[in-house]
DNA sequence: GCTCTATGAAACGGTAGCGTCTCGCTGCGA
DNA sequence: TCGCAGCGAGACGCTACCGTTTCATAGAGC
């Protein structure tokens, strides 16, 4: 599932293994059981039973409940291999097949329901979801800037209003609509945003 | 066990104006409450005293506390006035706007991460919040429909898709984003996804 | 005015999670 | 090999909420 390295706040040297090995288990647990019952309904008993460790062990290392949840959604990684090659249209549709993929199935999926409400509750995880999304976003918003540049996105854009257009039908059917986002509804969606693209990608040249 | 009403809103007359009045207060408070803390926040208790009644005439109402939610979130409505006069397109920003703007402030925004969260947990939540959002989208659909026929949206383009990339954004910007969409958002939205039409939508051979 | 019933308040036992603590055990590093 | 620190297990007092029950009050309909 979530190969998480520990790249959180531990620039400091961990000296026990048994230290390092206690965390990376118990925010895995946090996740899933964040994706379980919710931000509401997670507990730290059932993180614990859930990693195979003691309560004690969970208060050794985290104040309470909403310091685990804010580190175990800090470690929360995007799953997504940003590709290089290819025209931007070619990239985009990658992009957006494997955030609809991820979207119907994955750690990050199944929390982000939990995530949201959480954020909507504590400051510190709103600042980090919005953190963590923004980055996402951005990475979209440059390749789009890439795609103006070269004249396969039409000048004038605004390429933020376009990204959001972009990732919102994937999220609107994943949090509200509860129905999958297909393949065939990617390439609608970008041939709704980005024109009607032709098969082939050598007549990139079209502004008419 | 208690009996389930038949009928969740106003559709059986209530004979004693007291019953009426204690569901009418009980389901407005659980609205608050579920928009303040949250689903699993959520206690029949702080429902209760927000509602300013005692606990036992909840439960004289509900079984507990999920069909309390499902029913406050089935008389959850949307306070769009549906526009009827105007180009498509002038309807589209209409919509759309008064979506952003429920969306900065309302009891269905406040409310909107819980129920996302409640409907990941329960399916009957789930059930009743998928019909309020197709319900709403449907009415965008036909609208854009409305448009296909009279040439001011371009053939062949899915109009569930195009209406998703319509109200997508606004929902990822309160909920992911943590940030307004306005109504200069909105115009870039409409005129991203519509054509760069100024006030004269003349522009709309297109497709060509 | 007189029932009749919905109501508010409160007490009740039961359950669940909190956060702290102690106590052996064991793996780690020296 | 030894000392130490992290560990699990679990008991603890505490608080919050659950869902039920009782009872006196007051509002509604006749």
């Amino acid at each position: 599932m979530t190969e998480s390295k520990p790249s959180t706040v531990d620039a400091v040297v961990e000296l026990d293994p048994r230290v390092e090995r206690s965390r990376r288990v118990i925010l895995s647990a946090a996740l899933d059981v964040l994706g379980d019952v919710g931000y509401g309904g997670l507990t730290v008993e059932a993180v614990a039973a859930h990693a195979g460790v003691g309560k004690s062990t969970v208060y050794r290392h985290w104040c309470g409940k909403l310091e685990l949840v804010e580190d175990a959604i800090r470690n929360l990684k995007a799953a997504v291999a940003w590709p290089t090659a290819g025209t931007v249209r070619e990239r985009v549709v990658i992009v957006l097949g494997q955030m609809a993929e991820s979207m119907a199935e994955s750690t990050w999926s199944n929390c982000l329901p939990a995530i949201i409400e959480a954020a909507e509750r504590d400051p510190e995880v709103m600042t980090i979801h919005r953190r963590l999304t923004t980055e996402r976003r951005q990475l979209l918003v440059d390749l789009l800037t890439e795609g103006v540049a070269n004249g396969e996105v039409p000048h004038g854009a605004d390429l933020y209003v376009l990204a959001d257009c972009l990732l919102g039908p994937i999220l609107l059917r994943r949090l509200l609509l509860h129905e999958p986002f297909d393949t065939s509804a990617v390439d609608d969606l970008v041939a709704q945003l980005l024109g009607p693209g032709p098969p082939h990608p050598d007549d990139a040249a079209r502004a008419s």
